[in-house]
DNA sequence: ATAATATTTAAACGCGCGTTGAATATCAAG
DNA sequence: CTTGATATTCAACGCGCGTTTAAATATTAT
């Protein structure tokens, strides 16, 4: 049985031989897990610090402030997954030429390389999901650190979405991308709501059951945007 | 020609006479505001009280903490849409009667109330909605305070999702109601990367292609999940 | 008009914040 | 071993934070 893909809990970002966490690296995924469950100015350098075991000058000496710190902690892994998604994307281009992919397999090529991590990768990834989502849906740093970060990749997505939906208002399809992006990240804010709601038959983080819904659904929706243009 | 409701800019909340903000209406109308743009940690209640032109002291006075501020705010305006989503499902129902109402008129009932203050009410709601999408994203706040204002609510209109999908799996109507709320409150947190991914063909703040498509995309979604569990 | 109550003011409290600079430690290269 | 660069420690800075207190003022009821 051939193991799983462990998603290198220990980040292996930039060809690490040991497993020796260097301390711009504690501080990350300490920020990255305070970040995410208080915000920004929730989070003080005194906890980041204590959390990762390290001085409290060190942020500014590494980083040169803290607003710097989450720039560097939103970059870290959001390349890594830029990488991951080009390659399925063009993965999935292949498989469907010479005509292009469809709306699925798309939309997979999006969502899969988090999912993915979410269900297989340690309690980094989790944290950083989390704090995207708190970044994705504020006023404060939404726009530019979102953009900054993904909007390339994401401009090559929703270009895909296009071609997958032949004839469809390209209006259309970038508010889906609103709504798509917008259904993942609370659902990677993983608040616990949806575990009251349902009165415990669903739970926030069960990754298999977002896995095989979140998919469908934003596809089906797109779908239903592009047949209400032509 | 009849006029358009106009949601009553100065709230109306408590049959208000004249056109008098109290004390605690204008320390709720800029904490909702500040609270919106920068969450509950990054606005301070110097800054509140400030833009309210009120004494500091008075947040304590009139509501005990600032906790107790922000659950207020949260409140306030929840309780005006818990009634009208109340009464247009409601009137849903009796024009379905005898069958249940379809998913498209649940969803309107749920969403309309939302987007037509977002349309034709004063910055007030508008501040509340940026709000909302803040605390509903945030593990901190989400699942307390949305949970405590909106839950029964909610309910009732996810059984009435379910109605309107026969043979459908609970579990995907939760799990489409999350997705339904996420794609929402991203679109009320208006954080302007819409209008920089579409270099300018979509704005964040067009509540009317927001109105046009969201019912659409989330109806379909629900109708997709529904559809993969029969 | 007066007493009782409700609200507003002004000042201060202790505390934790992000950031800084000087002293010290670590360690690879000459 | 010495040297220089890089990394870490420690103590402190000024500042703004949420909250409290007591006195002053406004409002209401008798």
């Amino acid at each position: 049985m051939k193991p799983l893909p462990s998603y290198n809990r220990g980040l292996k970002l930039k060809s690490m031989t040991g497993p020796k966490r260097t301390t711009k690296d504690k501080l990350m995924d300490a920020a990255e897990k305070l970040f995410a469950h208080r915000g920004f100015h929730g989070a003080s350098l005194r906890e980041i610090t204590a959390a990762a075991g390290v001085d409290l000058a060190l942020v500014n000496y590494h980083f040169g402030s803290k607003k710097q710190l989450l720039v560097a902690v939103v970059e870290r892994r959001g390349q890594v997954l830029n990488e991951e998604r080009r390659r399925r994307l063009a993965d999935a281009r292949l498989s469907a030429a010479p005509s292009a992919p469809s709306t699925e397999a798309v939309v997979s090529a999006f969502l899969d390389p988090i999912l993915d991590r979410l269900a297989h990768a340690g309690p980094g990834w989790h944290n950083y999901f989390s704090l995207i989502a708190y970044v994705n849906n504020s006023p404060e740093w939404g726009r530019k650190l979102m953009g900054k970060t993904f909007d390339s990749v994401v401009r090559e997505f929703i270009r895909a979405v296009m071609d997958s939906l032949p004839g469809s208002a390209p209006e259309d399809i970038f508010w889906g991308y609103n709504f798509l992006t917008g259904a993942m990240t609370l659902s990677l804010a993983e608040t616990g709501r949806l575990d009251v709601l349902s009165d415990g038959l669903c739970r926030s983080n069960d990754v298999a059951a977002l896995k095989a819904r979140l998919g469908p659904y934003v596809a089906a929706g797109l779908r239903g945007l592009a047949r209400r243009s032509d």
